[in-house]
RNA sequence: GGCCCGUUGGUCAAGUGGUUAAGACACGGCCCUUUCACGGCUGUAACAUGGGUUCGAAUCCCGUACGGGUCACCA
C-alpha cells in the first residue's frame, strides 16, 4: 500500500552531508557474491558521496555457520576493490566493537530495557511446543503463550533456570515505513509475528542486533537487500519502543542469475574472486556491477565508464532501480574489454605477461612484442594463452587453411607464393618489423598482386592457425628469421604432398 | 496460502501526463583491413494485460496475469 505521507518526504534528505554514516554488515560465509559486492559498493558510495563515514561490521551471530577465515575474504575483497572503511574490526573506531559476538552483553542489556518498556517479553516455550505449533501450519505465527505471564510465573521459571528467549511484543495497529527506493509501505501489525530478539544462547537474532547496532553506531542509511523489506516494519516498532530515530532505508533489489533465481553459490554463479580468476579486472567488475541496478541521471545519463572516484562524486540513491537485474556476463565482457583497451601498453603488458607465459615458454620470444598484438584482441586476460599457443610449436594444421576466397588464395597458388617467398625472406638482412613489411609489400607489388594474396599464405604457414593475433609481418618478426624460414619450408612441404 | 514488492526490446536501462519511446550490450548488415579483432556507420527489436481518470497515458487509479520476497532460536 503506497501512502501519501508528506511527513516522510525528504526523509533521506534530512541528514546533513558529512554526518552520513553507512555500514556494510556481511556475515562471514567465506564467499563474496556479486550481489553482496554491489551492496558494499552502494553503501560505500553513499558514504563517500556525502563525505560521510563507511563502517564495516561483522555479523557472526550464527554460531552454527561459523566459517574459519571467512572474514579474510571480506577484508581482502574490500581492499582490492578500493572500498576502504573508516571504522571496523581491524581499524577500530569509536563505536566498537565491530564484531557482533563481541557485543553480546550489549544486546542483552537492550533486550532487558525493552522488556522493562513492555515492548518485549521472555518466552519459555520449548522447541517441542513450537514445533507442535507449526505442525499443521508451518507459517503460523507464535501464539502468544508467554505473552502475559505474571511476574511470579516468570520469577519462578527464572529461578528454576528454565531457558528462554526474548520476543518482541507487537502492538495492535498499523505500521508505516518509508524506503528511499520503494516509497511508503504500510502493514497491519496483525501480520507481524512476535519475533525472537534474543536467542536462548544469549545471542541476538539478526533482526535485533541490526537495530541495536545500527543505532549505537549512528548509522544514518541502512543499505541492504530487499529481502529485508518485509521485516522493516518490525524494525520500526523496535526503534519506536526505544525512542530512537529511524534511519533512512535503502533496500536494493537482488542481482539475479536469470529471471527466477538470484545469483548463488549453489547454482555455481561466480563470486567476486571467481570473476577475477576468470580473467576479469577488478575495476571492470566494479563498474559493471555499479550499473547493474543503478543508473546515472542528468548530463551524465549516457556515461557508462566510471572510475570509483567518479562514481563517488555522482552516485545518487534515487538512481537505484526497484526491480531485480539479471547479471549478464556478455556485458561484463564488454566492460572488461573496454578497460583492457584503456590500459597503457606497459600496464597491459604487465598484466598479460603471466597469461602469455602460460603457453609461450620459449624465452626467445619477447612478451613485450607479443602483448601489443593482444590488447585489442581479448576481452579477458584468460583469452590470451589460447591465442598465442602457436609460438612455441607450430600446430598440426589442415592445408585447407590456405584456401581463402577473399584473399584469392588456394592450395596451388599458396605453394607458389611460399616457394617464391623463401628467397625473398631469406634476403632480408635486418629482421625488423619495417623491413619485413616493406619487403613483402614490395614483393606483392612486383608480381602485381594484392597484399592479401601473399600475406595470407605466409601467415598460415608461420602460425598454422586461421585466426591469429597480429598479421603475417608481426608474427614473422617475433618468430625470428630462422624459425620463419623453417615454418615456410614446412608449409611448402605440406602443400607439396 | 496470508502479507509485501516488482513488470519499458533477448539483457542493463532513460523516461516522472503531450517524445518519431533515448542510450549501451548482444545480434544482423556495410566500411576499414595482410587473418581475427579494434574502430566507424547502419539495421531488427520494447511500454505484461483489461478497465478507468484525462483533450491526451509507458507515466495516475482499480482489477488480472506473471515473477520475486517474506512468514526460523538463518542472516
Amino acid at each position: 500500500m503506497a501512502l501519501d505521507m508528506k511527513f516522510y518526504d525528504d526523509m533521506d534528505a534530512r541528514i546533513p552531508k558529512g554526518k552520513v554514516r553507512t555500514r556494510f554488515a556481511p556475515s562471514p560465509t567465506g564467499y563474496m557474491h556479486v550481489g553482496n559486492l554491489r551492496t558494499a559498493l552502494y553503501t560505500w558510495l553513499i558514504a563517500r558521496n556525502a563525505g560521510g563515514t563507511f563502517i564495516l561490521r561483522i555479523e557472526d551471530t550464527d554460531q552454527e555457520r561459523f566459517v574459519e577465515g571467512a572474514t579474510d575474504v571480506i577484508y581482502k575483497t574490500l581492499a582490492e576493490c578500493g572500498l576502504d572503511h573508516d571504522e571496523g574490526p581491524d581499524v577500530g573506531g569509536p563505536a566498537g566493537p565491530y564484531i557482533q559476538t563481541e557485543r553480546r552483553e550489549l544486546y542483552k542489556k537492550y533486550a532487558e530495557l525493552l522488556i522493562e518498556k513492555g515492548a518485549a517479553y521472555r518466552c519459555f516455550c520449548t522447541k517441542e511446543r513450537l514445533e507442535a505449533l507449526h505442525k499443521d501450519d508451518p507459517t503460523a505465527k507464535y501464539d502468544g503463550h508467554c505473552r502475559n505471564l505474571t511476574q511470579s510465573e516468570i520469577d519462578e521459571k527464572l529461578a528454576a533456570g528454565v531457558p528462554y528467549v526474548v520476543r518482541q511484543r507487537i502492538p495492535e495497529g498499523t505500521t508505516t515505513f518509508h524506503d528511499v527506493i520503494f516509497g511508503y509501505i504500510a502493514v497491519d501489525n496483525a501480520d507481524l509475528d512476535d519475533q525472537i530478539l534474543l536467542k536462548s544462547d544469549g545471542l541476538p537474532t539478526y533482526n535485533f542486533a541490526n537495530v541495536v547496532d545500527d543505532h549505537l553506531m549512528g548509522i544514518t542509511h541502512v543499505v541492504r537487500g530487499s529481502e529485508y523489506l518485509s521485516s522493516a516494519p518490525k524494525y520500526n516498532l523496535l526503534y519506536e519502543a526505544f525512542g530512537w530515530e529511524i534511519p533512512t532505508y535503502v533496500h536494493c533489489a537482488p542481482v539475479m542469475r536469470d529471471a527466477q533465481n538470484k545469483m548463488s553459490k549453489r547454482h555455481g554463479d561466480p563470486s567476486y574472486e571467481d570473476l577475477i580468476t576468470q580473467g576479469y579486472l577488478t575495476k571492470a567488475v566494479l563498474n559493471y556491477v555499479a550499473l547493474l541496478g543503478w543508473s546515472p541521471r542528468g548530463d551524465i545519463a549516457e556515461q557508462e565508464i566510471f572510475s570509483l572516484d567518479e562514481l563517488a562524486k555522482v552516485f545518487d540513491i534515487h538512481g537505484i532501480s526497484k526491480s531485480p537485474a539479471i547479471f549478464d556476463i556478455a556485458k561484463l565482457d564488454y566492460f572488461n574489454a573496454s578497460y583492457i583497451r584503456a590500459m597503457s601498453p606497459e600496464e597491459f603488458c604487465a598484466a598479460a605477461e603471466p597469461y602469455i607465459r602460460q603457453s609461450v615458454k620459449c624465452s626467445d620470444y619477447d612478451t613485450a612484442l607479443i602483448a601489443p598484438l593482444l590488447q585489442a584482441r581479448c576481452e579477458k586476460l584468460t583469452d590470451i594463452p589460447e591465442k598465442v599457443d602457436f609460438f612455441d610449436t607450430l600446430p598440426e594444421y589442415d592445408a585447407e587453411l590456405y584456401v581463402n576466397k577473399k584473399s584469392k588464395t588456394d592450395i596451388e597458388g599458396s605453394l607458389a607464393t611460399l616457394n617464391a617467398l623463401l628467397p625473398v625472406l631469406d634476403g632480408i638482412g635486418d629482421w625488423t618489423q619495417d623491413n619485413i613489411h616493406d619487403t613483402l609489400i614490395a614483393y606483392a607489388e612486383s608480381i602485381g598482386e594484392k597484399n592479401a594474396k601473399v600475406m595470407w599464405p605466409l601467415r598460415i604457414a608461420v602460425s598454422g592457425k586461421l585466426v591469429t593475433p597480429g598479421g603475417a609481418v608481426e608474427i614473422c618478426r617475433i618468430l625470428g628469421k630462422d624459425e620463419t624460414l623453417r615454418r615456410v619450408r614446412a608449409g611448402i612441404e605440406k602443400l607439396t604432398k
